[in-house]
DNA sequence: CCCTGGTGTAAGCAGCTGCTTACCAACCTA
DNA sequence: TAGGTTGGTAAGCAGCTGCTTACACCAGGG
């Protein structure tokens, strides 16, 4: 029975995990922000577990907590990183279609999982309603997001149009990725980028920011 | 310490429970579906705890299971009745800023409670991400209002600029309930109707369904 | 050789969750 | 008085949560 108490690591000489194969490479660091960023943006805050998210980085659970500390920690690094490549890779003129185009182009069928750039959005959508702490770290990176739409107009108010801007890309999202709502969820993204950014641009005054995508 | 095991019951002949002067009079099940109302409307459905709204009822938690069989159910049945009434209580080419109105009047400052009209959004807003079946139960009234938006329109995808406008709503009370995210969360409810009634007037065609507030 | 430190693991802890059970008291009818 | 129905209650159950602990492995170095 003693022997058998240490089974797995007798059984086990090396240091990779049975579930590990199936995870990406990388440090085990690394393969656990690649699961929370995912398991987040497909459960929200609350419902992705640290058991889940250790799972499917093929890890153990107690090691998320010696690279993180806590499960909000994680979601805090998770959620900077994507929102912020994000940021870094787009230029401000081009935000509004490119959060527009990441919002509508992977079609949202169900368990099919957005990649990227459509991810950050996902996890705040799903996350809303969660914790304090974890609103407002995402609170604090929509504020990023604002601040760079806010460059596209010029009138006194910016700031408050770009509130709504984001506003609608925020709904736009909630009723397509996360409540599925028809006709919304599978309208034709060029139709509808064209709705909006022609309703946008009375908003902020017709300036580039709302140029329809090339597509 | 036998006599004291049912000290309840005997210590207190009446039928009224402790806490239940706090709460409002009425039956035990309406007493319920007010507690669970703002509950949900405060916290969303994952963190409103059935706990919770039977101690704001001030009625045992068995109760609650008695009435409703399951927390699932009074979350469908509270949000039911909010959502239908503020549908039967306001004329469709009204809608849009009623909505508009009950989501940006009450100041939404920490832990003051939205009544009526405003409940229903912020209920949904709180509890995207819960499980499915609630979401779907919050869709179906979704799909009523976008009803009754669609009417608004004459074209051929009034349906789907419909769900825009709702979207666009949505997105706001996100903001402002649940993120608080300033300048939006405390602009001026009626600098914020100006902007999205003008904007949404050229989505809709022009038609009296964006017309401003009277206020 | 032992020691030390980074990496990995199973097992468990306290606390909360939705929900159930077994019981109690008052009322209505016969 | 007997018996059923209604409304109320405390206690507990199984399951899950984030997080901790105690232990095993293997490298490097003195």
């Amino acid at each position: 029975m003693e022997a058998e108490g240490t089974e797995a690591g007798a059984a086990r000489p090396g240091r990779g995990g049975a579930a590990r194969d199936r995870a990406g490479g990388g440090s085990t660091r690394e393969r656990l922000l690649v699961a929370a960023s995912e398991l987040f943006a497909e459960r929200g805050y609350e419902r992705a577990t640290v058991r889940d998210i250790a799972a499917r980085a093929g890890v153990n659970q107690a090691l998320l907590f010696r690279h993180f500390g806590s499960k909000r920690a994680l979601f805090g690094e998770a959620v900077a990183r994507d929102g912020l490549e994000q940021l870094r890779t787009t230029s401000p003129d081009r935000l509004v279609e490119v959060m527009l185009s990441s919002m509508l182009t992977p079609p949202p069928d169900r368990d099919g999982h957005t990649t990227g750039a459509a991810r950050y959005l996902e996890t705040l959508l799903r996350s809303v309603g969660a914790q304090d702490e974890v609103t407002a770290a995402v609170t604090s990176l929509g504020a990023d997001y604002a601040r760079a739409l806010a460059a596209l107009s010029d009138t006194d108010d910016r700031a408050l149009r770009a509130d709504l801007v984001l506003s609608w890309l925020l709904g736009i999202g909630l009723m397509r990725v996360v409540l599925r709502k028809h006709p919304l969820a599978d309208a034709d993204p060029a139709e509808v980028t064209r709705l909006v950014t022609d309703a946008l641009t009375h908003l902020l005054g017709g300036s580039a920011a709302t140029r329809p995508p090339p597509g």
